[in-house]
DNA sequence: CTATATAAGTATCCATGGAAACCATTTTTT
DNA sequence: AAAAAATGGTTTCCATGGATACTTATATAG
């Protein structure tokens, strides 16, 4: 077969599996009221303990004022503290509460709950495999993508 | 290292790598008035020539609602012909216009010209290595995602 | 052959997230 | 040091898409 053939048929897969685990993400995240945009905000936070709005724009890639949203969305229903920075008056350090952390640590487990059970069915080999063509193929796009932007 | 560590990984590079694709499309769909969920659909009907709409449910895994509101948006854009079904009143039949064939060629070309740049980045080899790991993981989530729902 | 269940689409509600304009502060230029 | 540019966040606007209820038509039961 053509190798030109091959591509659409790859998007088009990564595009699949992508909206199957989004859907998968939201529907287990419902309970806790987030969707998985926002517990990717969340968990970020919580991973480095003290950032920035702009290093969530920066790590996630995603829009600024969507950021914003979340994080008086997160601060809302206490999750995260909002400190006032004083090296620069314009932005605020963001940390997990307490209440924050639980949480966190409640989903960990539920999610890896669930990744225990579809990593059943690939083989060690394969999962290796499958990491090594997926890290590839995240560094074209991000070069071929986030280049011309 | 654990197979385990392995999951959330391989899960975050795919709900990234499919955002991107995901944002990729969007903006190249912009100036034709869709988005790429849009796309999909259209792109459904003209590839079968003649469908209704819960087969582009079934196809894509979709919901019904959502399917609707597209298809009078195409229907709006004169993309589409909607013609009533004799065999069942509850449906009608979906075909691309002349205007819609033309606009789905040109987004091919558009598409292909992508995917042209980024296979170039890709050998051989590593491209049927993804293509099999790709549709094993779809499989395996199918399985998984679609059973319990 | 009615009565009930199921199926195909539609209408409505509402949180989401991208885009653009905007504000306040900080940095760079001149 | 004043003016211009850049940066970090916020607000507002609006199309999107998931969920639910509803309408009409078809299929299945009793």
């Amino acid at each position: 077969m053509d190798n030109l053939q091959l591509a659409p048929i790859i998007i088009g897969k990564l595009l699949n599996i992508g909206g199957m685990l989004q859907r998968h993400s939201n529907r287990t995240l419902l309970p806790f009221g987030l969707n998985h945009q926002q517990f990717s905000i969340f968990f970020e936070i919580g991973k480095a303990g003290k950032v920035k709005q702009k290093d969530m724009v920066n790590r996630l890639l995603l829009e600024k004022a969507h950021v914003s949203k979340v994080v008086k969305k997160l601060h809302g229903m206490e999750l995260i503290t909002i400190t006032a920075s004083d090296e620069d008056k314009r932005s605020a350090w963001l940390a997990p509460t307490p209440k924050g952390k639980q949480i966190l640590n409640k989903l960990r487990g539920v999610f890896k709950k669930w990744h225990k059970e579809w990593i059943e069915d690939v083989d060690d080999k394969q999962l290796n495999s499958i990491l090594e063509n997926l890290s590839h193929l995240q560094a074209v796009f991000e070069d071929k993508l986030l280049g011309n932007e």
